[in-house]
DNA sequence: GGGAAAATTGCAAACGTTTTAAATCGACGT
DNA sequence: ACGTCGATTTAAAACGTTTGCAATTTTCCC
């Protein structure tokens, strides 16, 4: 094993160069002579020789990391949300010789305040900002400080103009409707939450449309609505709707968690899925597919969303585009077992 | 707003100091007076100084970075555990103001190569390594540069001394066993890969060990085996096993992602778990609850695992304690559906 | 062979912080 | 009034890299 350089300084006394030379040979300029370079290349290739982030970031500005502040989580069950999204990331960084840092709040911390503390100690050339709400501080802290992001998500003022990347739920949930309608149902379920959260908007706005476009005055919608992590509010206004006298034939909820719900509920309370009642999810969550009968949903394919959103950031980050980047993925709909057609006589 | 002040030399200016003094008082020196030291921190907070990390890094040595390289992953399904395992280093780590570096490997590059260039580059001042093989090249490259790491799983070569925490899978195998044995089964199975990992030597050892203890001869034991990621020939083995004339009444599979496949398979085959075929796994992953009729597993705790991993690495790069820190976790079983007692009968 | 132009290389400053060693300032005792 | 001591502050070097500008070497032409 040859003895380890780990200084552009000890390289160039072993090449009987200057410092310069060495730096701009590896960096690739024309202007060093090409056996030069590949002189350079090939001994600090040989010697192992990588080059020492913290100097480079120091005088060029650049860190080559990208950040993204972890979403504080509760204890409760993590879905696989954060590993397809850091995974994706990773994917879409490294073809670009970036990597990911990954703060995480303190207990009490705000989320705000840790993304400041990346942005401002200059570890990161950009960051990836997730769960978007209606109104988000972190993106106006970002766009006054001029700092390069991408949003995964949505605000609800359009006013504002940013990076962003979304699944199109409007078209998700329109799709949804017109798939049950067309099997017969005019009855429906929404189960949502109360946060305000823009996904919310967009995809009941979306079913609205729908229901709209159809103009067919014998549709009907009742809406079932519990806080994001109330389980018990949650199972209950479940209950409320489907214990109803005139129940729906057919709920559609806002994400894969609450359909689940849906389905175990309507067990319990012997309903079979999709006999009785057919049900549909969004998210396409690993469990989706192992809860009888098998959830129908969407998949917003994340991993493949945070490999784009990379390419994204690295983007405006090269090159501060002035037109903001935005990009509206369509979810594809995976049809299992938990829909189906309406049932043809109703008590 | 206040003007935002970006280095030390400004704050200083601002404040009729010398740089010096100020990184001192920020620093919390006693040498400094304490009155300055409390002008300074309200200066500091006031204008929202945030120390450049780079700058800081490259003079202190020290990067305040822990790196994790991602392992390569195939296009298929990512469960919840490398989500779990980024959060609870990343709690971990924050209570000591520490944050997480997240490389990924490049198409056709080794995981060596990412984890070599993290470390000469000095982006980080200790490592997390995570699925241990029986040999690893990993482990042996930070031996011998010296260079801070905890490792998740363990080698089988004893004599190598080093960091490690893992789960006792050895005891949670020998746990099934006996519960299965009590519950009257004899005849077992065991569904195993046939990669050379550490975790699967130490499981099968785990249960025959616990085999051993009873001493009963009366007690057999069919082994299926396959390559971890050819579903086919997962699907295969395990058929072989379940459709010989007499078949076990007790499986045990390495790990969840084969314990479900088994209990397809066994409802393919029209036998119904747990009245005809015992089935128990290992991991506890979210899938295992929603699979009917819930699966017998043992949890990990990945993410307070991956809290003490964060929790050792940091202990190991402050004060680089001479012998090594290994910590053994020992899983907790989950009892679901999946098991019950030995069907009386034979064909 | 002389000079200019082109090609190649090198010097030195800069990035923002930490830290060693030294300077300054008061106060106090003699 | 002088030296001394302790408390407080500061100047300057160092970390390893990139880069503007200047220096050196080579090439080429007349």
């Amino acid at each position: 094993m040859p003895p380890r350089v780990t200084t552009l300084k000890e390289l160039a006394a072993s090449l009987d160069l200057s410092i310069t030379t060495v730096s701009r040979a590896l960096a690739g300029h024309e202007q060093i002579a090409l056996r030069t370079r590949e002189r350079v290349a090939q001994a600090a290739r040989q010697a192992g020789y990588v080059p020492n982030t913290a100097a480079r970031t120091l005088v060029s500005g650049r860190s080559g990391f990208v950040g993204l502040v972890l979403p504080i989580r509760g204890p409760n069950l993590v879905d696989s949300f954060l590993g397809e999204f850091v995974t994706g990331l990773g994917e879409g960084l490294v073809s670009h010789g970036a990597d990911l840092i990954l703060a995480t709040a303190a207990l009490g911390q705000s989320e705000l305040s840790v993304l400041r503390h990346v942005v401002e100690s200059g570890r990161a050339d950009g960051v990836v900002v997730t769960r978007i709400a209606e109104v988000d501080e972190r993106l106006a802290y970002l766009r006054e400080r001029g700092f390069p992001f991408v949003a995964h998500g949505r605000l609800l003022d359009s006013d504002f103009a940013y990076n962003w990347l979304d699944t199109d739920g409007a078209h998700a949930f329109g799709e949804a409707f017109d798939m049950l309608y067309d099997l017969g149902h005019r009855h429906f379920g929404l189960v949502t939450i109360s946060e305000p959260m823009t996904f919310r908007h967009l995809r009941q706005d979306g079913l609205a449309a729908a229901i709209g476009r159809r103009g067919d005055p014998s549709v009907r919608l009742d809406v079932a609505t519990a806080p994001r992590f109330d389980r018990g509010a949650r199972i209950q206004a479940i209950n409320r709707m489907l214990q109803q006298p005139e129940r729906p034939t057919a709920v559609i909820a806002l994400f894969d968690e609450l359909a689940l719900t849906v389905m175990e509920e309507a067990v319990r309370a012997g309903l079979s899925v999709p006999r009785d009642l057919s049900v549909v999810g969004f998210d396409n969550v690993v469990a989706s597919a192992y809860a009888p009968p098998g959830l129908t949903t969407f998949d917003a394919s994340i991993r493949q969303c945070a490999r784009e959103i990379a390419d994204m950031l690295l983007t405006v980050i090269a090159e501060r585009p002035t037109a903001p980047l935005t990009r509206l993925i369509r979810p594809t709909l995976v049809p299992r077992a938990s829909h189906g057609p309406a049932p043809q006589t109703r008590s």
